[in-house]
RNA sequence: GGGCGAUUAGCUCAGUUGGCUAGAGCGUCCGCCUUACAAGCGGAAGGUCGUUGGUUCGAGCCCAACAUCGCCCACCA
C-alpha cells in the first residue's frame, strides 16, 4: 500500500531531519564504510572551507555545502571514493572581534583582561558555536564524513603548522624584522595588506612653508620630527639645491636643521615635488630612511595620540590636535595655503573602519616571492585549473605582484608564534620545544614571543594538515584533492596561500580545481548585512520552504564566480517543484501497485533510451561544473518532459483493459521515476531519499538513493569545453 | 592609474564550441476543483538581446569603439 504520505502534499520539515540522522548512521558519509564500488573506485576528494566557529551560517554558507555536496554526492554514486572533510575555523583575528563585540555589550573590555582570560573565553565561545554551527551543515543536508572533522586550532593543525615555520626559518624565508606595518588604533593590532581597505574622503590639504621650499600634506600632525626632504633628481625647480645641502628651517615647536635628499621617490607632479618623510608612520618613507640609513622617530602612539615630541599637543587624539597645529602653523606664517577639498583614499582597518595608522613594529615575515613563484607555475602549467578563467588571471596577477607576507599579529586568539625574542637585541629564533633560553646573536635575556599566526599563515596549510601529510592514508589516498570550491572574496586570503604553501611543504599543489562561486546577495542585489535587515537566514528558509528548495534556489541559473540576487520567490517556486516530483512518485507508485511489473514494449524502450541520453547530457553538465544548466535541465525534464507529456500520454494505456499494456507502462514510469531520482538526489537530496524510501525493495537497487548507482554510463571527470 | 565583469520579457536571471521560431522563475491576463498534483492543469500577452560599426550563408554569442552600472588591484607627501 503507497505510503499515507502521499495523500499530503510534500513536507520538508517532516522528513528532512530524520532523512539525515538515516544517513549519517549508515556511516556511508564516510568513504571507508562504503561498499566495493566505491573501495576499488579512483578517489574523488573536496575539503570544506572550514566555518567560522563564531557565529550562525548565512546564505553564503549555504550555496558552498549545495555545490560541493552535489559534487560528492554525484562522486559517491558514480563509485568513487568520495570523501567531503569538513571542519571549523578559529578564525584569529574576525573571531576576536566578534567577541569583542560581544564584551562591549555586557560592558567588558578585553584590555581589562589578561591574554589567558580572553583566550579561554573566546575557547568556549567557539567551542559552543561549533556545534551550533554543525548542526546547520547537517541542516543543509551537507554530506561531508563527520569522523574527520577537524577544528583549527587541533593539535595536530598547531604541530604541521610549527614545523612550516620551522621550515621557512631553516630556508631562509622567515625574517623578523622592524617594519612598516598596518595598524588599527582600536583593535590594536597590525593588519596584512588585504585586511586594509580604501575609502575616499574629502579633506584640507595644507601647504607649509619648510625653509626655502613648500612641502604638502594632508597630515600636518606626523611632521613634528621631519628632518629630511626629497625632492626628485631631475626637478629643475630644485637644481640650484645639492643632495645633502641643510638648511635652517624654522618649524612648529623651534628651528631645526633640515637635510634634502635628491631621489627618485620624489614626484615631481605631485604638490610641490617636495615632501618631508615621516619613516615611522609611513611605508614608503620608511623605505627612503632605510635606503639613506636615516633615523626615525615615532610621533603617534598605538592608540592614536601624539607623543612629547609634539610638545604642546602631546597626548592629544589626532582630530583633536590636527586643526590646533594647522591654527600654530598659520600664527607661525608658515601656512602657505589650504585646499580644501582634496580629494583622496585613507586606509581603514577592514573592521572597523577606523584610519589606518602605519607603525614601526618587529614582525615575522615570510618571502614569499619563491613560493609563489611555484604557484605560478602550476597555475600556468595547468596541474591547477580554474573553472573560471578569469579569476586565474587575477590569482597570477596577484602572484606575480606579490609582497612579503606579514603572518604576526597582536592578538590573543589565534595559534602562538613558537618564538623566543631577545630583550637586548630584538633579534628573533624560532623555537618549538622551548629550548632556547639566551640570544644566540648577543647572549641577552630572551623573552617568549607574544604575538600569534594570522589566521590565514595556518588555514593556508589546510588541505594537507587535515589530511596528515606526510604519513596519513588520506594524504596518501586523497592529495591532491579534486576540487576546491569556495567564494571568490577569499581568493587571495586563502586560495593562493594554500596552493603556495602546499607546493611548499609536500611539492605539490593541494588541490587540481579552483571553482570559485559569487556572493549571495538580497532580491534586488545588494549585499547582505545585518545593519539592513535584508539578511537571508538559510536555516530559517529551510524551515518554510525546504533545504532542497532552498538548495535548488541557489544552484539554478547561479553560473560559477558571478554574484547571486536570492529572491525567496525563487525558494518557493523550487518548493513547488518538490511537490511536484512528489506527486509524480505517488501517481507512479501506486500505478505500479496497481498494475504489477511487465516487460517494457519496444516503443517505450525507446522513450528510456531518450532518458539515457539525458542522464549522460546531465552527467556532462556537472563534469564541466555546470551545475546551473543541469538543475534547470532537471526542472524542465522532470516537470514538463516527464509529468505533462510522457506522464500524462501513459493514462490512457494505464486505463485500458489490457492489463499487459498497464502494467508495461507503469514499469516504464517506475523506470524512469528512478533515473530521475537519482539524477535529482545529489540537488534536492532529501526529497528523492525520502521518496525513495518508499520504493519497495525489491524495486530498487539499494536501500538508500545516496549510495544507489549512478544512472549514466559517463564517467564524471571534469573538464572544461 | 591598471584590470575585470555585467547590460536579454515588468522584476531576478539562464542561454555551454555562432544554427534561436531567444528560455525559466516570479508577476500579468483568460479558462478550468479534468480521480497524481489548485503548491495544480490548459492557454495567452510581453523582448528591434545597452548603442554604433565590422566579420560570417547565418550573430544574443566573435571583433572594434562608445555608454551606463558594479567589482578587484595598486597608489595618493
Amino acid at each position: 500500500m503507497v505510503s499515507e504520505k502521499f495523500t499530503k502534499p510534500y513536507n520538508p520539515t517532516e522528513n528532512e531531519q530524520s532523512i539525515y540522522k538515516m544517513w549519517e548512521d549508515s556511516g556511508f558519509f564516510n568513504p571507508d564504510n562504503l561498499k566495493e564500488k566505491n573501495k576499488d573506485g579512483d578517489p574523488y576528494c573536496i575539503i570544506m572551507p572550514p566555518p567560522n566557529a563564531n557565529g550562525s551560517l548565512h546564505a553564503g554558507h549555504a550555496l558552498f555545502v549545495t555545490l560541493q555536496d552535489i559534487l560528492t554526492r554525484t562522486a559517491r554514486m558514480q563509485g568513487f571514493k568520495a570523501l567531503w572533510v569538513p571542519g571549523a575555523d578559529h578564525a584569529g583575528f574576525e573571531t576576536q572581534v566578534v567577541y569583542e563585540k560581544k564584551l562591549t555589550k555586557e560592558g567588558r573590555s578585553r584590555f581589562q583582561m589578561s591574554r589567558e582570560e580572553l583566550y579561554r573565553e573566546i575557547w568556549d565561545f567557539t567551542q559552543e558555536n561549533k556545534k551550533y554551527m554543525e548542526n546547520q551543515l547537517r541542516r543543509l543536508g551537507a554530506s561531508c564524513d563527520w569522523s574527520r572533522e577537524t577544528f583549527t586550532l587541533d593539535e595536530k593543525v598547531i604541530k604541521q603548522v610549527y614545523k612550516t615555520f620551522k621550515k621557512l626559518e631553516e630556508d631562509g624565508l622567515l625574517y623578523r624584522g622592524l617594519r612598516s606595518v598596518n595598524w588599527c588604533p582600536k583593535h590594536q593590532t597590525g593588519l596584512s595588506n588585504l585586511e586594509v581597505e580604501y575609502e575616499e574622503r574629502v579633506e584640507k590639504f595644507y601647504y607649509i612653508k619648510y625653509g626655502p621650499f613648500v612641502i604638502g600634506t594632508a597630515r600636518p600632525e606626523t611632521k613634528f620630527a621631519d628632518k629630511y626632504i626629497v625632492v626628485h633628481p631631475d626637478d629643475k625647480r630644485y637644481s640650484k639645491y645639492k643632495h645633502g645641502q641643510t638648511f635652517e628651517v624654522p618649524w612648529i615647536n623651534g628651528t631645526i636643521k633640515a637635510t634634502l635628499l635628491k631621489d627618485e621617490a620624489g614626484d615631481p607632479e605631485l604638490g610641490t615635488g617636495a615632501m618631508t618623510i615621516t619613516p615611522w608612520h609611513s611605508e614608503i618613507d620608511f623605505e627612503i630612511a632605510q635606503k639613506y640609513n636615516l633615523p626615525y622617530e615615532q610621533i603617534i602612539d598605538e592608540r592614536g595620540r601624539l607623543l612629547p615630541i609634539a610638545g604642546e599637543f602631546a597626548g592629544m587624539k589626532i582630530e583633536e590636535a590636527r586643526p590646533k597645529i594647522v591654527k600654530k602653523l598659520d600664527q607661525l606664517g608658515l601656512l602657505v595655503k589650504v585646499d580644501e577639498d582634496y580629494k583622496h583614499s585613507v586606509p581603514v582597518c577592514y573592521k572597523c573602519k577606523r584610519e589606518i595608522e602605519p607603525q614601526l613594529k618587529r614582525q615575522w615575515f615570510i618571502k614569499t616571492k619563491p613560493l609563489a613563484q611555484k604557484a605560478i607555475d602550476a597555475i600556468v602549467s595547468g596541474e591547477v585549473k580554474f573553472v573560471t578563467e578569469r579569476y586565474k588571471r587575477v590569482a597570477l596577477h596577484w602572484l606575480e605582484n606579490i609582497k612579503d607576507w606579514n603572518i604576526s599579529r597582536q592578538i590573543a586568539w589565534g595559534i602562538p608564534i613558537p618564538a623566543k625574542i631577545c630583550k637586548n637585541c630584538n633579534a628573533g629564533f624560532v623555537d618549538l620545544e622551548d629550548k632556547i633560553n639566551k640570544c644566540e646573536k648577543c647572549g641577552g635575556e630572551v623573552e617568549k614571543e607574544k604575538d600569534t599566526f594570522d589566521t590565514w599563515f595556518s588555514s593556508g596549510q589546510w588541505p594537507f594538515v587535515i589530511l596528515d601529510y606526510p604519513d596519513g592514508d588520506d594524504f596518501k589516498t586523497y592529495y591532491p584533492t579534486e576540487v576546491m570550491e569556495t567564494a571568490y572574496d577569499i581568493l587571495f586570503f586563502w586560495v593562493t596561500r594554500m596552493i603556495m604553501l602546499g607546493i611548499y611543504r609536500t611539492g605539490k599543489p593541494p588541490f587540481k580545481w579552483v571553482y570559485l562561486h559569487g556572493l549571495v546577495r538580497d532580491a534586488k542585489g545588494q549585499k547582505m548585512s545585518k545593519s539592513k535587515g535584508n539578511v537571508i537566514n538559510p536555516i530559517e528558509v529551510s524551515d518554510q520552504f525546504g533545504t532542497d528548495a532552498l538548495r535548488m534556489a541557489l544552484v539554478v541559473g547561479n553560473t560559477p564566480g558571478t554574484d547571486l540576487n536570492l529572491d525567496v520567490n525563487k525558494i518557493g517556486a523550487y518548493r513547488k517543484f518538490a511537490n511536484k516530483v512528489w506527486n509524480i512518485a505517488r501517481f507512479v507508485l501506486t500505478q505500479i501497485e496497481q498494475h504489477g511489473q511487465g516487460e517494457i514494449n519496444a516503443n517505450d524502450q525507446k522513450t528510456l533510451v531518450e532518458l539515457q541520453k539525458f542522464a549522460d547530457e546531465i552527467t556532462e553538465d556537472i563534469s564541466k561544473f555546470n551545475l546551473h544548466l543541469a538543475s534547470e535541465k532537471l526542472y524542465h525534464y522532470i516537470w514538463h518532459t516527464f509529468a505533462d507529456k510522457i506522464l500524462e500520454e501513459s493514462k490512457s494505456d494505464l486505463q485500458s483493459d489490457n492489463k499487459e499494456l498497464a502494467s508495461s507502462k507503469a514499469t516504464l514510469l517506475l523506470e524512469m521515476l528512478k533515473i530521475q531520482l537519482k539524477l535529482l538526489h545529489p540537488f534536492m537530496p532529501f526529497l528523492t531519499e525520502t521518496i525513495w524510501q518508499e520504493i519497495p525493495d525489491d524495486m530498487k537497487d539499494e536501500k538508500f538513493i545516496m549510495i544507489s548507482s549512478w544512472p549514466s554510463n559517463i564517467k564524471l571527470k571534469h573538464e572544461l569545453a
